[in-house]
DNA sequence: GTGAAAGCGCTAACAA
DNA sequence: TTGTTAGCGCTTTCAC
């Protein structure tokens, strides 16, 4: 291995200097010099270590990327493809914003605490943890978090959570298939919470607008969990055939209630219309290719990094809510009335 | 901040008994204190500060996860499903055999080497590089190394190739083709590297033994960009038409083919069986449901983590390849003729 | 413009 | 069984 003073040495000068020339400190180190360690360095092909770099300074350069439950039930969050898809992108984002990502996938919030403290995390990117949790890690992290998706009541200094524009994505596709005919329409989400909220209320605002009556019959609940919601969608094949289109509040739950209602004999989108919500590789993958509100994962990262970042620079981040928009995108899975 | 000296000042000891107790070291310090350090350390709550331990160890405790290319044109590399488990799966056994895990990618072979000497990885496990890059990779980097899927000429001390029974997994779906019935089959893979071709291997081998003949006029060569290669299938839409099954080598080209077909009008698998390989996501979530041959990536992550860790033990790790064995999964794609 | 020296927190060889 | 000490590689203050 090479070290500061290995050049040091070669150059006959002081580990200082070298150390000065590294971090181009104009000014301290004169021109001939610069250039002669410069050349140095490049010949011994020195590696600073960054273990003692860490050691030295107070900041460590790396921002942890701490991933809660997995969306669906799936064995590990990364198998859900949103999530490996964000965090691609947040890997992308942080290198490009010159630190190192360490990923924490499927850890309590006590080894998240435990880690980032042991790596001394100059700062933290978390996502699908409860209230709880963040409450956690806020109060036991002062260093800058951002959440992602994270609708929690109060807003706090050093914390920023980015999302998605989930009530107009919602409004958007509720005028979508307004404006393709449809008025028979029923909203299936397995939740109300945050994203989902919002995004039921875009789209019940669309329907209020367009004059439908009876709002509130219009969204449909089912189980969190797969069994008991495919047992659901049989229970209720009636009511909703009875449809002429469905918009589901995610892509993974479209796929699936598509293949699902095929298997009963539904032609979709013939009978019925079948609308998402995320945009995930599958909703090209599946048949019909899936007409869906697409969300920008690589923005919402590069958003979720930019803002880290600005904390990191140490300015302040209040303000509205960063949001990335959305819109939707058109495939074969809606057809007009 | 704790440290160590802060520990040892309030229990009136040295900060090397304090050491001693943090690594169980045995008879070194007297049971007494044992318990009233280990009472210590959770009341100020102690956190090991690792860029300190990193420096002090020759050992860093870091295991490098190198992704080059990803397997198709994505964007990034987990946005392929089968990378994207696979590294969730590396996170989890890295993790339980007590490393941390940095992961790299779509960096240059030469930001690798930097950043692994930099970080001082311990071990590395690297996939989706080329011949050459591999090679570069072994020549720099002088500690263990684990790939996965790259079937290169020659072996070497302290790297070691984790794969999958690509031959008999290609044995399989060609006997299970058989046994449905089908004889008019086309291999379809878009490359005769590695993997595929091993796969195609198989695959034969199971025609031989069936007793067809012109083996190798039923392997399908398609272009490896997205666009040629749709239109390939339908310049050969009369070909394909007139077999009564299509195994493709990745799950991926099996997918996007059957719903380009379907929109040709071609019934599957009423008319045509189609089958695929790896047993990623899609499979389920497209329709119809893919037959294809099984890969656990689970496993496959264990067993490239477990040959790291022997390495990293100082094992030798000679003998035959490590593979996983993988099997077909009947979903509905494929029928009986 | 340059260098000597101290210190970041931890570990391990050696002394007591 | 416990403590003293030096050192890991880098940064930074301060003196020259």
């Amino acid at each position: 291995m090479v070290r500061i003073k290995d050049i040091a040495e070669r150059a006959g000068v002081s580990a200082t200097t070298v150390s000065n020339v590294i971090h181009h400190k104009a000014g301290k180190v004169s021109p001939e010099l610069v250039e002669k360690i410069e050349r140095i360095i490049r010949e011994m092909n020195y590696v600073p270590s960054l273990s003692a770099r860490m050691l030295a300074n107070e900041s460590s350069g790396i921002l942890g990327v701490a991933v809660g439950y997995p969306e669906r039930s799936l064995h590990l969050p990364l198998e859900d493809p949103f999530v490996a898809s964000l965090i691609g992108h947040l890997e992308h984002a942080i290198r490009e914003l010159g630190y190192y990502m360490m990923l924490l996938t499927k850890r309590s919030m006590e080894e998240i605490l435990q880690e980032s403290r042991a790596w001394n995390f100059d700062g933290l990117i978390a996502f699908g943890f409860s209230q709880e949790e963040f409450e956690a890690l806020r109060e036991a992290f002062d260093k800058p978090i951002v959440t992602i998706d994270s609708y929690f009541d109060r807003r706090y200094p050093r914390v920023c959570n980015v999302g998605t524009d989930d009530f107009d994505g919602g409004y958007q596709i509720g005028r979508f298939l307004l404006n393709r005919g449809h008025r028979d329409i029923l909203f299936v989400a397995d939740n109300d919470l945050g994203v989902d909220h919002l995004r039921w209320e875009g789209f019940r605002k669309a329907m209020a607008e367009a004059g439908l009556e009876h709002l509130d019959d219009m969204r449909l609940m089912v189980p969190w969990d797969y069994e008991p919601r495919l047992r659901r969608y049989d229970e209720l094949l009636g009511l909703l055939r009875r449809q002429t289109a469905l918009f589901f509040c995610s892509d993974y739950n479209a796929v699936e209630a598509m293949n699902h209602l095929r298997r009963r004999g539904v032609d979709i989108p013939g009978e019925l219309s079948v609308a998402g919500f995320d945009d995930i590789v599958y909703a090209r993958t599946c048949w019909p290719p899936l007409t869906t509100v697409h969300q920008p994962v690589d923005k919402k990262a590069a958003l979720a990094v930019e803002m880290l970042g600005r904390m990191l620079r140490g300015e302040r981040v209040d303000g509205p809510e960063p949001k990335v928009s959305v819109h939707v995108v058109e495939r074969q899975s809606v057809c007009a009335r």
